[in-house]
DNA sequence: CCTCCACTGGAAACCTAGGCTC
DNA sequence: GAGCCTAGGTTTCCAGTGGAGG
């Protein structure tokens, strides 16, 4: 990288600016990019403003929970519908108010309400009060100034793995304390719907008094998709129908995920512009598909902590398929030499499985008869993939 | 059919780092 | 500064278990 010849960069900085790139607006791939139309959702579009609709003349809407893949466009159907109830909203009288949180990236129940509150008006502290007196906060807010309030939850299923449904619960028997001028109606998202085993029959009747669910995408529906973005995104002419089709199908088998399609398009677009290509072709697809999943790999490994990275790296040293105790030895020794004093073999066998959960490893419980039952661990993805991690790494650099 | 291995994985307690209110 | 609170990682404890070999 360093010895990059001086004109090749004047190259890169010349094809910018004498308007021989590829892209006309680069910005149209990227996710957060909102279509002015969304196309094959006018069901699920109507469906979601007819159940939250009755908020407009002042009565409570039902809860709704919608459930589909990744990539199906759930989370932009329900912004737009929020968005022009909102509108709607502010030529009439009413104080109909919408909060949308991810509570993935919220990642937390304290987060989710400060970030529930930030939208409701109701201030927060970042930290400091007890969970029931951040609710109590919210919840007399609503009340004393007659709220009527669409609380949108994403990734809800993040929520309940990790903090159960406490909140939930006291969300949906907020609404009994209120009198008809105020209400509180949720929306929850998820892509998964095995969340719904894990909650409270009371919550999740209450939750799901409506359902809606996102079908995945088509090949057909995924090609039109692209060519719209296409003719926004890219100088006319550029993108071939090979690349098209390759796109939309590659998405397709993944569970129709539009965004998916759209991430493969402009990374193959960057690629294609990289290497001075006239147009682009399938084969920057297949390259885009496998620099993104690189990228996933190489940004997995380096996002673990310390100990998960150890842990990696003793996996890393067998050939064949491993039990925990053998494992966990290696882990021991390498920890040592950095001098870092090596966890139980319990949160190892946890950090194993969660580097199971993000694909870097496969590890799953087999039993050996007399041999015992135990892990058998291996190595998910290339060698290569550590030693490129590690070499930026100070503290782990020296182990390799 | 029974035993018994080498763990698994749930639960609770503990610790640290941070931040609020009074 | 005391006395609360939370998040998030970890340790400790321990009951539970699939199935090969007896």
């Amino acid at each position: 990288m360093s010895s990059q010849p001086p004109d090749s960069l004047n190259d890169i900085f010349e094809r910018v600016l004498t308007g021989k790139s590829l892209f006309a607006n680069r910005d149209a791939l990227r996710n957060e990019f909102i279509p002015s139309q969304i196309h094959y959702r006018d069901d699920q579009i109507k469906a979601v403003a007819q159940i939250l609709s009755p908020s407009l003349a002042g009565h409570k809407p039902s809860n709704l929970l919608i459930y589909g893949k990744t990539g199906t466009g759930k989370t932009v159907v329900t912004k737009y519908v929020i968005n022009r109830l909102t509108d709607k909203g502010k030529t009439l009288s009413g104080s109909l108010r919408t909060a949308y949180v991810n509570a993935r990236i919220a990642s937390t129940e304290y987060r989710i309400l400060s970030e529930l509150a930030a939208d409701l008006g109701v201030n927060l502290p970042f930290t400091g009060l007890s969970l029931s007196e951040a609710f109590n906060r919210i919840a007399t807010k609503i009340k004393e100034s007659a709220v009527k309030a669409i609380l949108v939850l994403d990734e809800i299923d993040f929520l309940v793995k990790s903090s159960g449904d406490n909140l939930l619960y006291e969300f949906t028997r907020a609404n009994e304390e209120f009198n008809n001028e105020a209400f509180i109606t949720l929306v929850g998202i998820s892509n998964d719907l095995k969340f719904k085993e894990s909650l409270d029959p009371r919550v999740l009747s209450s939750l799901n008094e409506e359902e809606i669910v996102f079908p995945p995408y088509t090949v057909d529906e995924l090609k039109s998709i692209l060519q719209e973005r296409i003719q926004v995104a890219f100088v006319p002419g550029k993108v071939n129908d090979a690349a098209v089709n390759l796109c939309a199908g590659m998405a397709a088998a993944e569970h129709g995920d539009a965004r998916r399609a759209v991430d493969l398009l402009r990374v193959a677009g960057e690629l294609a512009e990289r290497e001075n290509a006239e147009s682009i072709g399938d084969f920057h697809i297949r390259e885009a598909s496998k620099s993104i999943e690189r990228d996933r790999v190489l940004e997995a490994i380096q996002s673990l902590p310390i100990h998960g990275k150890l842990t990696l790296l003793a996996v890393s040293y067998f050939q064949e398929a491993e039990n925990t105790g053998h494992v966990y030895a290696k882990y021991t020794d390498l920890a040592k030499r950095l001098g870092l004093e090596p966890l139980t073999q319990r949160r190892v066998s946890g950090l194993l499985s969660e580097l199971d959960l993000l694909g870097l490893v496969s590890a799953p419980v087999i039993s050996k008869g007399r041999m015992g039952r135990s892990k058998k661990i291996k190595l998910e993805v290339p060698q290569q993939a550590i030693t490129n991690s590690f070499k930026d790494d100070e503290t782990m650099k020296t182990l390799l």
